[in-house]
RNA sequence: GGGCUUGUAGCUCAGGUGGUUAGAGCGCUACACUGAUAAUGUAGAGGUCCGUGGUUCGAGUCCACGCAGGCCCA
């Protein structure tokens, strides 16, 4: 067998090609099989939704997740991936909508629910070609044949099942809160989605502070005396004026300090007696105003006189009554005083809090509280609603605006300009904006003005959402809080603070999780319930069908309900049941006492069923139990940081409430892939980059590798085109040029690797990589089984190019072109081999193709078909020789000063020297050096080393402080004792090594060896040069015969560079006539005649008086004339 | 407003437990090398380590307060 040699690889065909090798051979399924029976690792994958495009982030998403799947299998683990679809939720509503172009009211009217919800199924599944077809592309390993589809029967039946079980426990309740809602989509928001990124935006809305008139009673009565006044006002702040007539308490902070300011109202210039918190003062009233002259005040001055009449705590003004600002709608109960809320600050506003118990949260709660009643109007059925409906518009009984949006933004332009000609203005106004008017002009108004602050929109229809008051059904996770903290102390986040930090905080606050959503596309709330509130959660098909042939033999429903009962019966006894609405909605239940139970109509929150998939995927417990418990709870998880408190949160709470354990023990949360200059990637702005042209054009590996080396998995990483360039032609490129040189000499000789390495014929050379092979073997395990693949590719890019290629191969090119096969280019095969295989195995985790086309090009018939078959490697800890690591260091670094040398004295490596002089202090230093110096020589073109040590007598030595070993003993008097080290004469330093301790006379400062080190100065009469401890001095002195054969070198060169310019083999033998025109010349080639016969392959090589073929050929000023032709 | 996070060379990033002279790659400039060549070596230019205080003999590193970006949440 030959190895394969390769020209301009390219990356995307190598991965096309592997990429057929593993369908063919069903490589990922193998991979699995062939660990049956080994220990599980267990992965979640995150289902993506599909109705959407992938991006290049998810590549990056996914190489997370499949690095460490792939690391577990070479480690023996039996690594079975689920693939998985989120098919339920809004957005696939929504983008259903757009296509269809309508509106959700026009759902159960245009088009039936049966038809929408059939759209929505294909909708969702649109672009799952494109989705696996990147999953192949990329060279992810997940299994696309069975994956879970959270839409299908058994999927929702094991969601019902765990449903039920939180049901039974008392975790389950219906409740009545004021959420965010979206009049334009028309559903309820959970926080999950109100917390979809760029919801929150900056607006200008019409900020308003209303004057309250305070009723004169017995709890005011102080207020009207220190006035002497009936016009005492209660100042309150709102930003939404629309919810003013909603108005039913106002809030005061029972600690806060109030006061009761006199003064005149600016619009209508009345004067006036109002309350705030004091702390705001300064927002409201001009410093030259104060305690200013009433009486010469006129109308429209622009300093407006105030002065403080009264302080009083928060605490004295409850249970004030006030007039109702606008009586649109009363109450039925009393109404309209002050009372005390926990909530109020006086950060902004007047510290006095408009509440309206129907429009904020807060407000609902502190008004129940207290015995506070909404302002509420009856709707056609005699319902109590809010004076705002379900669109967002006013009802008939708030006249001056019936029927318009509260939001100007719920208007498209042609609805605002028929309600400005309609208004009769210039410009539309909005409901705020006329209320500011309205109670400017009736002095209920005392300061107006536009206010700029974040507000909650819609994330789907970019429109402001509004606190509405809506029937719910919520997770008491509030009451397993403390478990859910315990347990998230079990689990190994990357990076840890996602997990104490983001996560830790998110438990520490938690709410009630609102489970419900008011849509048709999603798992149904499997509870019926009846009138008077009679209710069953139903837990299984079995329990669902139980309750219809229950109902059925009851004489309770109606002829259509038996009718619709019967009709899903049969579907459900021939397995053709859709458990979506509407045709769930059409089950009618019988409760105990009798009576007919309807299905509540809410859906359940998307995140629910992505969070319930460890038990879901496999229909548990239904099926499958065996596998589910095995697979169960994860080792590995891995997702967007963003989905800290999506997927992450509701897989934990699940778990915890149903199975008291972790979902998953290990978790990389990830950073976003933004573009190069660091902004978001976004298809509306042009800045995405598209994946699939990527993988194309640079190939997947290059592309993964770029990702995983450039930024750590939780950091947001720039994502740059010409970082993947890079490190495709610095890693993969140098990586497969190595192997090309490997394979150019393997095929030469014919040589195959036998595997197997020989210490007794490996070189210092040979022994030095492999030692450093060792090293980084345990650093890429470790890496990877931290979660840290951005370690783990660095070092193995750092292996790969400085130490394997540049110093390896480059120092031991001549052993594999030399000659014929001896111990020595056994040797040097075996291990570069060696290398070449190991790489391939520890890099095939992040880049699976390449590091399987590497494999499969240097492993034989013998061994493993793919890469991903083998068992990681494992560490030979007698190969690892640190002592000689440290020499190859030295080496390292004496070649470099050594260049330097030469560079600035303008002497070619081609120009040998005789020798170079290293001062060691140490017999240790000495024979580390010693050991390679062989290498040293040919590296640098140098004919001896010589070592100068003490007993020499011209090493100068200097002394300098360790402060790091100083520190400790000396602390505060460090300047003292680094001023006398430096201040040590040749004597001193002897007398410190002899003594190994010196103290200057006078002084009690006793400083030791190890609190200094001692280096050694430049060698007076050589060019030196150093770095750090390490000092090299090199002889200069070209003589006769060292010049001779630089230039039977420079002429090695030169026909060196002739053959290849020729296009000659580099097996082709050739011999040289060369004219014998410059005596110098012509005297070096005889002398070396043998040296560069060898050098350049010549089989005759004569100095000709006459030669008529001639070429010309430039060497250093010299022209040669030669003839050299194939032998 | 709160939580988490990032800020080091033109760019992308390293810099255990504090140690005085802050590194790498890319890019730039110059020179060299050239049977691995989409390479390579050497040298050079390029840094208020985001800012201000503090702790310390000594701070890129620790503390406090800010500034700027990001994510998440109000």
């Amino acid at each position: 067998m030959s190895f394969k040699e390769y020209k301009n690889l390219d990356y995307a065909q190598v991965a096309d090609e592997i990429l057929k090798f593993w369908q063919e051979q069903k490589v990922f399924e193998q991979s699995i099989e062939i660990r049956e029976g080994q220990p599980t690792f267990t992965f979640y994958e995150g289902p993506p939704s599909a109705n959407g495009t992938p991006g290049i982030h998810h590549v990056m998403a996914r190489a997370i997740k499949d690095i460490f799947c792939r690391y577990q299998t070479l480690k023996g683990k039996q690594v079975k991936r689920k693939g998985g679809w989120d098919t339920h939720g809004l957005p696939v509503e929504l983008q259903v909508e757009k296509e269809l172009g309508i509106t959700k009211e026009d759902i159960g009217k245009k088009i039936s629910v049966e038809e929408y919800n059939k759209k929505c199924r294909e909708t969702v599944m649109k672009f799952t070609d494109q989705w696996n077809d990147l999953t192949q592309k990329m060279g992810y390993w997940v299994d696309l044949d069975n994956p879970y589809i959270t839409y299908e029967n058994n999927y929702i039946e094991s969601i019902w099942h765990l449903l039920k079980q939180l049901y039974d426990k008392g975790l389950l309740y219906k409740g009545y809160t004021i959420q965010p809602y979206s009049p334009a989509a028309g559903t309820g928001l959970s926080s999950h989605e109100l917390n979809q990124p760029g919801c929150y935006r900056e607006v200008k809305d019409t900020s308003l502070t209303a004057q309250f008139k305070v009723k004169l009673t017995g709890k005011s009565g102080y207020l009207f005396d220190v006035a002497d006044s009936d016009n005492i006002y209660i100042l309150a702040w709102t930003t939404t004026p629309w919810t003013l007539p909603a108005n039913s308490a106002l809030t005061v902070g029972k600690n806060i300090d109030y006061v009761l300011v006199k003064t005149y109202n600016p619009y209508t210039y009345l004067p006036v007696n109002v309350v705030l918190a004091r702390d705001l003062v300064g927002k409201y009233f001009n410093e030259k105003g104060k305690d200013g002259d009433f009486e010469a005040y006129k109308d429209g001055d622009k300093i407006i006189p105030w002065s403080i009449v009264m302080n009083m705590k928060g605490s004295h003004l409850e249970g004030i009554e006030y007039e109702q600002l606008l009586p649109y709608v009363q109450p039925e109960v009393r109404a309209f005083r002050v009372i005390c809320g926990d909530f109020v600050t006086t950060e902004d506003g007047t510290g006095v809090v408009h509440t309206a118990p129907t429009f904020g949260a807060d407000d609902f709660r502190v008004a129940q509280q207290n015995g506070i009643p909404a302002i509420l109007v009856k709707d056609e059925t005699g319902k109590d609603v809010p004076i705002v409906n379900r669109q967002g518009r006013f009802v008939a009984e708030i006249t001056d605006f019936a029927n318009e949006p509260v939001k100007e933004a719920y208007l498209s332009e042609e609805e605002k300009e028929i309600e400005r000609l309609k208004q009769g203005r210039d410009k539309y106004l909005s409901v705020d904006e006329r209320i500011a008017i309205k109670l400017k002009t009736e002095n209920k108004a005392f300061n107006v003005q536009k206010f700029d602050h974040p507000y909650p929109h819609c994330w789907r229809t970019d429109k402001p959402v509004l606190y509405y008051p809506l029937d719910s059904w919520f997770i008491r996770t509030t009451a397993v809080k403390d478990k859910l903290i315990a347990l998230n102390n079990t689990i190994n986040w990357k990076p840890e603070s996602t997990g104490t930090g983001r996560f830790g905080n998110w438990l520490e606050n938690l709410v009630d999780w609102n489970l419900s959503r008011s849509r048709y596309w999603g798992t149904p709330l499997p509870i019926w319930r009846s009138e008077d509130g009679e209710e069953v959660c139903v837990g299984s098909l079995q329990e669902l069908e139980n309750g219809i042939t229950h109902a059925l033999k009851d004489e309770a429903l109606s002829a259509e309900q038996k009718a619709a009962n019967e009709k899903f019966l049969a579907l459900l006894q021939e397995g053709k049941e859709d458990l979506h609405r509407p045709f769930v909605d059409e089950v009618y239940l019988v409760s105990a006492s009798g009576k007919v139970m309807t299905r509540e109509t809410d859906l359940i929150d998307v995140w629910f069923d992505s969070g319930a998939m460890p038990y879901a995927q496999w229909h548990y417990p239904f099926e499958n139990k065996d596998i589910y418990e095995k697979a169960y709870p994860a080792d590995f998880i891995s997702e967007g940081v963003d989905q800290t408190r999506g997927w992450f949160f509701t897989l934990h709470a699940i778990s915890a409430m149903i199975s008291d354990s972790v979902a998953f023990k290990n978790v990389v949360s990830t950073g976003l892939v933004l573009d190069k200059n660091g902004n978001k990637m976004s298809k509306r702005l042009g800045n995405a980059v598209d994946p699939f042209e990527t993988l194309k054009k640079y190939g997947a590996d290059p592309t993964r590798w770029y990702m995983i080396t450039n930024a750590q998995p939780w950091d947001n990483l720039k994502f740059d085109l010409a970082g993947v360039t890079e490190v495709r032609n610095k890693f993969f490129g140098t990586l497969t040029n190595t192997y090309n040189f490997f394979a150019l000499y393997a095929n030469l000789d014919g040589y195959q690797p036998t595997g197997k390495l020989d210490k007794s014929i490996a070189t210092e050379l040979d022994r030095w990589i492999l030692s450093k092979l060792q090293t980084l073997i345990a650093e890429v395990d470790e890496a990877f089984g931290a979660y840290e693949p951005t370690k783990a590719g660095r070092a193995i890019q750092e292996f790969v190019s400085d130490h394997l290629s540049n110093w390896y191969v480059r120092l031991g090119r001549r052993r594999f072109w030399k000659g014929e096969m001896t111990d020595d280019k056994q040797s040097a095969y075996e291990t570069l081999a060696y290398c070449l295989k190991t790489v391939a195995q520890l890099m095939s985790p992040i880049a699976p193709f390449y590091g399987d086309w590497l494999y499969r090009n240097i492993s034989n018939q013998d061994e493993k078909a793919s890469v991903h078959l083998t068992d990681f490697p494992k560490v030979q800890n007698e190969w690892i020789d640190e002592n000689l690591e440290t020499s190859m260091d030295l080496a390292q670094r004496i070649c470099s000063l050594i260049h330097s040398l030469r560079k600035t004295n303008k002497i070619k490596v081609r120009q040998p020297l005789s020798k170079i002089l290293i001062p060691v202090l140490s017999e240790k230093t000495r024979e580390q050096i010693r050991s390679v110096d062989e290498l040293i020589k040919t590296e640098v073109n140098i004919k001896a080393v010589e070592y100068l040590d003490d007993a020499s007598g011209v090493l100068s030595k200097k002394v300098k402080p360790n402060f790091k070993a100083l520190g400790p003993k000396f602390g505060p008097r460090m300047k003292e004792v680094a001023a006398m080290i430096t201040a040590m004469s040749k004597e001193d330093i002897a007398s410190l090594e002899k003594a190994t301790q010196f103290s200057q006379a006078g002084s009690d400062l006793v400083i030791t060896l190890e609190h200094v080190e001692i280096l050694t100065e430049d060698l007076p009469g050589y060019l030196s040069a150093k770095d750090n401890e390490l000092t090299v001095a090199l002889d200069i002195t070209v003589t006769e015969e060292l010049r001779q054969e630089g230039i039977a070198r420079e002429f090695v060169n030169r026909v060196q560079n002739f053959r290849k310019d020729s296009g000659f083999e580099v097996t082709d033998k050739i011999s040289i006539a060369l004219l014998d025109t410059h005596p110098e010349v012509s005297a070096s080639v005889s002398q070396f005649k043998a040296y560069i016969a060898q050098e350049v392959q010549a089989v005759a090589l004569d100095i000709v008086s006459e030669l008529p073929d001639s070429v010309a050929v430039e060497m250093e000023d010299l022209t040669l004339q030669w003839q050299i032709l194939v032998a």
